[in-house]
RNA sequence: GGGUCCAUAGUUCAGUUUGGAUAGAAUGGCUGCCUGCGGAGCAGUUGGUCGAGGGUUCAAAUCCCUCUGGACCCGCCA
């Protein structure tokens, strides 16, 4: 807010000066940036460069102009309003300003309750949807699906923390080809249901389908094509909700994702709908979105060519793509046009929802079912009565394509291209030393790409229950004195708090080399970094008495403060600008990196700046300081979803 | 063949959307700092032809072109 204050008066001083050459400020884009060295002030415009193309003279010489004949009265206004205390002109032509400090902090100290405040702007009334996770229920989680889990949600609670209301939504493809496999592998393959003396497999039924059966299925495909003929039947079977095949799947499904659940809930995920292919087929969706497709001529008949007999979709820039094949059978991708539509909320909802289960945060999961005619005052539940303002999705880059498409065929029905979006990321690979750690093969390569198929991946909770250990031990290093059941909570927080930071503080466009024991780290750029730099604030916080005391009234003579502490507070008043910048541009990374920013300057802040011996004023503005900073840490901690400890 | 993305310190990554001053973190290596509010920390040091070449510009890691290396997408598979 403070911040936002200092540049808004920049930037009206500096349009002062357009007005002076009569140019549209519209036509020019004033930067106000924060020079890299502290000699260049605190803030810097860039007006001079871009006047100078206009103006066609050297930058240099318009921007002394600017400061010196333009805006003269600029510069020795100390005793008015102004937070600016002096303004000068460097090399090339950046017109440097310098805060008036003393203004600065007086404003700051008495504005932290506002300062420190979680920014809402968002309209209850309308709905965000998320979809993230949307693993196929035939596996244990690999580290690659945590990313997408991570940030949908921390997305999610970004949104939720900015006042947005936002449910999340994650989708079962119960009916796919990788529920299929392992369908197949139990049926026609004498693959067991349980796990039973096999080496190497945890007690968990997503990772004994996984890691074993799945693996399985796949290596015998190769000398037993007979499989791959069943698997396809039973592709087509499971269309069909009332054969036995598919209540059978129905069975295995559930157990897998009542897995897949507990390591998102570990994981602390938040999700609140459940959506199973399987019923998006049943449900009459599809026909009356294939009428509408018809009607709209947004896709047509083929009776020539390569796809002749298929209902055919023209991209713009993708060409032909086939929707329903010539046996009327709807393709991978079509299905995903019922989906979105629902989502939506442009199609009649055959759905009504069920509820499943309690969470680890104590609320409802909830999952679709068909609505039943006969029983028309069925528990519909109003989670989604509300105007759906956008849609974002969390997918594998590798799904863009398709997205891109399906946005295409949305457009050509009407609807706005902003309802619906995209979070594409990169893959995680492995990096050499874990793929061999694991026992995979190198190739030659920097990394290794994980394949479900294969058997090549480091499953989720394998990584928490490693990082578990890790912090385990650590714990018990640091505390004598201390229960084992506090330990083991802890360290659950720990390794939770490590994974999450991690997964999110990369770019979500960039792959990630994943290491089992760098990427795993306590110490740096991590989570437990963060949990520490706040666990010491925090003891403080618990050992200052009579806390309200300083809070209330401060002196705010004598503001000697050291250059870390002013660093400190520089810093906590972006908090607000900060967020709003991670909500535009819907990247929680940014709250990450700035978590990790603030925990870097609260450390040096503590190291040099004694609290609880200091007495006076001093004292009090260095607590006012500590509590605004453990505030802010609060804030992103919840949407990063690190763990707040006092004790570690 | 058509298209998308990536390449920055020994390693893992920011910075590229919107061009700005001496390219930043973390980690590793080396060196200091605990009778002090917790050393999972702090300070210092080491380490870069920003893949290569050209272009645009007062100014390029950032924009444009070419090339090299890598990943991926392009099915009546899912």
């Amino acid at each position: 807010m403070v911040f936002e204050i200092l540049k808004e008066e920049i930037r009206y001083q500096m349009k002062q000066a357009l007005l002076h050459y009569n140019i549209n400020e519209k036509d020019i884009n004033i930067e106000i940036t924060e020079p890299p060295l502290k000699e260049y002030g605190d803030f810097s415009c860039n007006l001079a460069f871009l006047l100078s193309k206009n103006l066609k003279k050297n930058p240099f010489e318009i921007a002394k102009y600017i400061v010196n004949d333009i805006l003269p009265n600029f510069k020795g206004k100390e005793n008015e309003k102004s937070l600016i205390k002096s303004v000068s002109v460097e090399k090339p032509g950046f017109i440097n300003f310098t805060i008036d400090m003393k203004k600065f902090l007086k404003i700051f100290f008495s504005n932290i309750q506002s300062i420190t405040q979680m920014p809402k702007y968002g309209n209850n009334k309308e709905l965000i949807l998320i979809e993230h996770t949307s693993v196929n229920p035939n596996k244990a989680l690999h580290v690659g699906h945590i990313r997408n889990a991570v940030i949908g949600d921390c997305l999610y609670r970004l949104l939720l923390s900015t006042g947005h209301n936002v449910k999340v939504l994650n989708y079962v493809d119960d009916s796919g080809l990788q529920v299929a496999d392992i369908i197949t592998a139990f049926k026609y393959a004498n693959i067991p249901f349980e796990e039973e003396n096999i080496p190497g497999i945890t007690k968990k039924f997503d990772h004994y389908c996984g890691n074993y059966v799945y693996v399985k299925i796949n290596e015998l495909y190769a000398t037993r094509p007979d499989l791959e003929v069943k698997r396809k039947i039973i592709l087509k079977e499971l269309e069909n909700p009332n054969v036995e095949i598919s209540k059978f799947t129905q069975q295995i499904v559930k157990r897998v994702l009542r897995d897949q659940l507990q390591t998102c809930w570990n994981l602390k995920c938040h999700y609140d709908i459940l959506n199973f292919e399987s019923q998006l087929i049943q449900s009459d969706l599809w026909d009356n979105i294939f009428k509408t497709l018809k009607e709209k001529k947004v896709i047509r008949f083929e009776t020539s060519g390569k796809n002749v007999g298929c209902w055919v979709f023209t991209s713009k820039t993708e060409g032909d793509k086939v929707l329903v094949r010539s046996d009327s059978t709807i393709t991978y991708f079509a299905k995903d046009i019922p989906y979105a539509l629902w989502k939506l909320g442009y199609i009649e909802n055959p759905f009504e929802l069920e509820f499943i289960s309690q969470q680890w945060d104590n609320t409802n999961l909830y999952q679709t079912t068909i609505k039943n005619i006969e029983n028309e005052k069925s528990n519909v539940h109003s989670l989604i009565d509300f105007e759906v303002k956008k849609v974002i999705t969390i997918i594998d880059y590798r799904q863009e394509r398709l997205q891109s498409l399906l946005v295409e065929i949305l457009i050509n029905l009407g609807i706005e291209k902003t309802k619906y979006s995209y979070l594409g990321y990169e893959p995680v690979t492995l990096s050499n030393k874990t793929a061999e750690l694991f026992g995979f093969s190198l190739k030659n390569k920097k990394s290794t790409q994980m394949s479900g198929r294969k058997g090549i991946f480091v499953e989720a909770d394998v990584a928490l229950d490693l990082l578990i250990k890790k912090a385990h031990e650590e714990i018990n290093k640091r505390n004598e004195y201390i229960s084992e059941r506090e330990v083991s909570q802890i360290a659950k927080e720990i390794a939770i708090s490590a994974i999450r930071y991690y997964f999110v503080k990369h770019d979500i466009g960039k792959m990630i080399t994943f290491d089992i024991n760098d990427s795993l780290s306590l110490e740096g750029d991590t989570g437990p970094y963060i949990q520490y730099s706040y666990a010491r604030g925090k003891r403080i916080y618990n050992k200052i008495e009579n806390i309200n005391d300083y809070l209330e009234d401060y002196a705010l003579t004598d503001l000697d403060l050291t250059s870390t502490e002013i660093e400190l507070i520089k810093q906590v008043s972006k908090f607000s600008s900060t967020i709003k910048e991670s909500v535009n541009n819907t990247d929680p990374k940014l709250v990450a990196r700035y978590l990790f920013a603030v925990s870097a300057l609260f450390n040096n802040f503590y190291e040099g700046s004694p609290i609880l011996k200091e007495t006076g004023n001093k004292k009090n503005i260095r607590i006012k300081l500590l509590c605004s900073t453990l505030s802010i840490m609060e804030h992103c901690m919840k949407i990063i979803g690190v763990t707040p400890l006092e004790k570690m």
